[in-house]
DNA sequence: CGCTTTTGACCCGCGC
DNA sequence: GCGCGGGTCAAAAGCG
């Protein structure tokens, strides 16, 4: 695991009050922060939301994002953090940050500019990786592993862009309208908290996630998304429909959270969801592709707690200690 | 029966 | 070179 990821699971992300007050900054400069001291409804924060919507679904891609944050995607990463001071949110899963963490790669800018072709690499990289790497490797497969083991150096870390956010949730593995399966569980040193890795089961999507509960808050779960979807939410899910977790108000949108509707429900949770696939796919969201029929049964949530978020920073990052963007997202009782 | 989860083993990169 | 830790594989078990 690269430096940057254990920065981010073992520096203290709610207790180094001092480094966070030193890092954050406002998103959107001093008027264009999520912030509703006044109450608005809803809606009026999908509209303020449309300047994070904006700023991930942009002019496509990671570049873009990048620029917004002001700084070239030769960057290690991005971060930004929602932050809400007092109020507590009425959603089951309260997001607390997100961060971008473009690849720590040479050639960075590349990925981030073509993050799908980036993804087919990886997929063929797991792929060959699966083929040459048996457990038992017969013989006439060493050449092909070494050569495999060669070109993998050569390539080596085109890793996806990843994301990160943290949401203080009870349950681990939040819904996001994707389905996933879980390939792997491990334990996280100087954590009693252990780390799943999940896939997405959408064929050739390579798209994989990490959920682990931060050893400092165990409220908190930190989700790590890596990879690109190259497919719209499933139309079925288990328990669930991406349309439900999507209202037609926002998947009509261009990408999430941009309906200035916002169908009154100004979801957090669904802001959290939306992140990954408006980030990834910008544009996606068009034509209100996850129709799945607005009412009905409840959001399948799972139920997390409302607890009040307090001082909520996002951790040091290392390699981003001195970017690190943030908004402050105020939630009326 | 098909899909998901569990879990031990393995691979790999990195620091010492 | 070795050990450590993160990430992944894949067989077996579990589940609906």
């Amino acid at each position: 695991m690269s430096e940057d990821q254990r920065d981010l699971y073992y520096h203290d992300p709610f207790h180094d009050d001092q480094r966070a007050s030193d890092t954050l900054f406002s998103f959107f400069g001093p008027n264009s922060t999520i912030r509703d001291d006044s109450s608005p409804p809803n809606h009026q924060r999908f509209h303020d939301y449309m300047g994070l919507s904006n700023f991930f679904t942009g002019s496509n891609g990671y570049n873009t994002s990048a620029t917004t944050f002001g700084y070239s995607s030769s960057s290690s990463q991005q971060v930004f953090s929602l932050q809400d001071d007092q109020n507590p949110m009425r959603v089951p899963g309260n997001l607390v940050g997100v961060t971008e963490m473009t690849p720590v790669t040479p050639n960075s800018s590349s990925v981030l500019s073509s993050s799908t072709e980036a993804a087919d690499d990886d997929h063929e990289l797991n792929e060959g990786k699966k083929e040459n790497q048996p457990k038992s490797v017969p013989e006439d497969v060493e050449d092909s592993k070494k050569a495999t083991k060669q070109k993998k150096k050569d390539e080596k870390k085109q890793r996806e862009p990843r994301f990160a956010f943290m949401t203080k949730s009870d349950i681990d593995h939040l819904e996001d309208g994707y389905r996933w399966r879980k390939y792997g569980q491990k334990a996280v040193k100087n954590s009693p908290y252990p780390r799943s890795y999940y896939r997405c089961t959408t064929q050739k999507c390579t798209v994989k996630k990490r959920v682990e509960r931060s050893y400092q808050d165990p409220t908190t779960v930190i989700t790590t998304y890596e990879g690109q979807h190259n497919h719209h939410l499933p139309a079925t899910l288990r328990g669930n429909v991406g349309g439900l977790l999507y209202p037609p108000s926002m998947m009509a949108a261009q990408g999430a959270m941009m309906g200035g509707s916002g169908g009154g429900s100004s979801f957090p949770h669904e802001f959290l969801a939306q992140i990954p696939h408006a980030f990834y796919n910008s544009g996606g969201g068009s034509g209100g592709g996850g129709g799945g029929g607005g009412g009905g049964r409840g959001m399948n949530y799972h139920q997390a707690t409302s607890t009040p978020l307090q001082q909520v920073q996002i951790p040091d990052y290392g390699l981003l200690q001195d970017m690190v963007p943030s908004m402050t997202f105020k939630h009326e009782p």
